[in-house]
DNA sequence: AACATTATGTGCGATAATAGAGACAGAGGA
DNA sequence: TCCTCTGTCTCTATTATCGCACATAATGTT
């Protein structure tokens, strides 16, 4: 049947699967039809969705079905600025590498904003690139590789499809003039709405050593992911 | 000790307050500080950060710092459809009651964002507000309601200080001229950084009850509250 | 309307999962 | 070197969990 994990809670696991569940449904669920997804006994339901909304991470709606609660965007809320500090390192490591300005940029609405940047060491001249900055998600590299990384559009334009083909996106002067960047997506294929769409990859001018820079934010990614999977 | 309610389950319990710490925590904690914060063993906070990790609700560092995992952002990015089913029925209720569009915003950043929309039945002509439309936080009731429950600034406007003193937010031909709107912002004073901000409210062209519209958000906003709160 | 049927929520013992403690090996740090 | 901290393992008493059964509410059917 289920192969249990050695060292791991058998209540908490439920609970947290329980969570997962209810995320999954559009319009939530009853308990009973958590009891039966879980497969155990009805009771037992209640207690986790009991439990569970002690701590708002659930909540029921008058009709008596359990959707998500208050609690979980407030813990949400915590997600990036930790997220900042395990990607500080890495991105650190590929600004220097690829000796040229690293970030990572995320995707919201429409836009895409860069929400961490590290310049490299060394550089007098460098690309600046400001946290914050926002520009439309069909140009530049960062915003590009976060298209390609989204399933097939008819409408997709040809520097998407490009991008998708070669796993990563690669720009020249879109943003600034002078200004080359290479950017991959960042993240699990599993990409289950709403969860945030990143990408990773650095911007230097002209000089920049492309198949290099290429090579490195692969390696990055490769590094973040596994520091985010672990499971 | 702690007045532990009965119907709940502790091991669930401790591996939800786990994430809490763990969310409030801006740099991540260590198994350790977590048992001790738990008040439990090193080796059963061990078991919860494991079965959390099966989740992927938390990562480690690798430094063996525990931090919120890339689950969280996951399931998060699956409240705001659930919240709407939640609020659909009492939106639509303000919208027949205030004899006005009543509306659901929320910040994004410096704009406001209108999430979700209701028009009041049997109206022909009707104010209307596009659900995603956006401006910014500082003008129109919705974002002023907003701006007002934020802790206080040196620097908010008038608008905004007024706002906060009636404990609603009013404006006049803002966004669009002879529309008036009527809007409180939604949520628990306990604004932990990152929870999302929500205001509700009318709008409607000049003719509106304005004392029935305030009464009537307010007792709407007392609803859904209720709805997410039942801690 | 009266009934049948289904769903929801809550006590109560038997059982099995968890708590809790101690011990141990390994990795750094002082 | 010693000391501290981490991560893992084993073991048993405890107690929290499970599943059953009952009370209640909501629905649908004749």
């Amino acid at each position: 049947m289920k192969e249990k994990e050695s060292g791991t809670l058998q209540t908490l696991d439920r609970g947290l699967s329980t969570i997962e569940l209810v995320a999954q449904s559009s319009e939530g669920l009853t308990v009973a039809a958590i009891a039966k997804a879980l497969g155990v006994h009805r009771a037992i339901a209640y207690r986790i969705v009991s439990t569970l909304e002690t701590h708002a991470m659930v909540t029921r709606s008058p009709d008596g079905r359990v959707l998500l609660g208050i609690g979980i965007p407030a813990i949400a809320g915590q997600f990036m600025p930790q997220f900042r500090v395990l990607a500080e390192a890495p991105l650190r490591k590929l600004a220097s590498d690829a000796a040229a300005t690293a970030f990572i940029a995320v995707a919201e609405g429409d836009d895409c904003v860069a929400m961490q940047v590290e310049e490299p060491p060394g550089h007098l001249i460098r690309v600046g690139y400001r946290v914050g900055s926002r520009h439309a998600l069909s140009q530049g590299a960062a915003g590009l590789a976060i298209l390609a990384a989204r399933p097939p559009q008819r409408d997709d334009p040809e520097s998407v499809r490009q991008a998708r083909a070669d796993g990563y996106s690669l720009t020249q002067g879109q943003l600034q003039r002078g200004a080359v960047g290479v950017a991959v997506a960042l993240g699990r294929t599993d990409n289950r709405a709403g969860s945030p769409e990143f990408s990773i990859g650095v911007v230097a001018m002209e000089d920049l050593d492309i198949e290099r820079a290429i090579r490195c934010v692969k390696e990055t990614v490769r590094c973040l992911d596994g520091l985010m999977r672990r499971a």
